[in-house]
DNA sequence: AACCTGTGTTAAATTGTGTTAAGTAGCGAT
DNA sequence: ATCGCTACTTAACACAATTTAACACAGGTT
């Protein structure tokens, strides 16, 4: 699928040695993790109630002030229902009293990283990076990269918006209205006529990868070859 | 705020009553639960694993049948780890054992709709502190800080201004007008100069971390890329 | 072949940005 | 009051991005 979900695990007493599908950072007390947090970027915490320095519901609320966003899973040996309730109204997305299985909290956290990475790949929708023979294209930053030479080259705003619509059409007819729509919002002559000029310099940009090609379809469009 | 989430509950012996936040349809059994799950669309399904005519479990598989991607909460009285771990993989989002409170029942569902209702997230208040790769980002305290290096830069108000706004449109198109009206006031010629200016600055401040860039977008404005 | 329309490419023209540095105004300290 | 500092604005110059123009050629039609 993709890359391995980024977890931060505060914990002291045992190693619960989540590794199976996940890149785990375990923190042994609540200020460890919240200095690691601040470092890096993490897809769902898990935070023991019970630690040294700073106990995991301080921590979430420290987390909460930085970023309202990330999951977090409290665990607890206590099943105090005031506890459980303080837990998730510091945002908290699931509270697992002890003892648990392994399982049960890998499955949870797959639950909650379900509604997650959903919502990444809703708000982005698309693709974050083509690969286009020895190229390689990321329209987020809008660059194209030669991976052979390590070269960058910039693209700007239009070149990066035409060939990301020609990359989600690989191998398929981009039409020329609909790309115009797209970019240029109206499809008159002159924009018609910018196109082509973009046209040329993508061509340009991609002129040393002989194995990636944008045909002409006379009438219709253009068509990335891959 | 918004509409009340429709919420499909399934239970035979006693009636939770869960009518605070939510629009709930209850049914006494499985095969209820499911015709009415066919004439609705619902938000989310509460179903208890026992339940006369259809357990919840198989109730789960047959909503899964038809929809991928409803939340599902299950009931139980047991707490048998193969029953918790069967439920998780007809792909259920929690598995509550009784007895709970009923706050602790709609904290979980809640937690649940947090992120499986997108417009929560984008429409919610303002961040209290920016992540920017190795920088944290205090907008009232007009902080940047470089969490490596621990170094602080104080941001002046229209560079923290400026960054605030960037930071609430992280990878979306920040318009120049919109930035100059908010900031400035006025959008004439002059404050679109300073504004530039001020965009130089921040690269600046910004530049010891690739990951972090502020691309400009011809004519419409500015992209702050995470 | 003669024709019309569509495309490829280059270059000029226009408008938008990036950056640095000089200018101005406000403010607290001396 | 004046000095020194800071935030901000204005100016100046260089260059980038996009559009428009110009000309050559390609593809299909009659």
């Amino acid at each position: 699928m993709e890359t391995k979900a980024k977890l931060l695990l505060a914990e002291d007493d045992e190693n619960l040695g989540i590794a199976k599908g996940f890149d785990t950072d375990l923190f042994g007390d609540g200020e460890l993790a919240y200095t690691g947090f601040k470092k890096n970027e993490y897809n769902i915490c898990v935070l023991d109630i019970m630690m040294p320095k700073k106990d995991g519901i301080s921590l979430a609320r420290d987390i909460r002030l930085i970023n309202q966003n990330v999951p977090i899973i409290f665990l607890s040996a206590k099943n105090l229902k005031e506890d459980v309730l303080e837990g998730f109204r510091t945002g908290a997305d699931d509270y697992i009293t002890k003892p648990f299985s392994m399982e049960e909290l890998i499955f949870r956290i797959e639950a909650i990283l379900r509604r997650t990475t959903q919502e990444a790949n809703s708000t982005g929708g698309e693709q974050n990076v083509f690969k286009l023979g020895r190229f390689t294209f990321d329209p987020r930053k809008q660059i194209l990269t030669n991976e052979e030479k390590d070269e960058q080259v910039k693209l700007t705003t239009k070149e990066s918006e035409l060939l990301r619509l020609l990359c989600n059409n690989a191998n398929k007819v981009l039409e020329r209205n609909f790309a115009l729509k797209t970019i240029w919002i109206d499809d008159n002559y002159f924009n018609a006529r910018s196109m082509d000029v973009y046209i040329t310099k993508l061509r340009k940009h991609l002129k040393e990868e002989t194995s990636v090609e944008i045909i002409n379809v006379h009438g219709k469009g253009y068509k990335l070859i891959v």
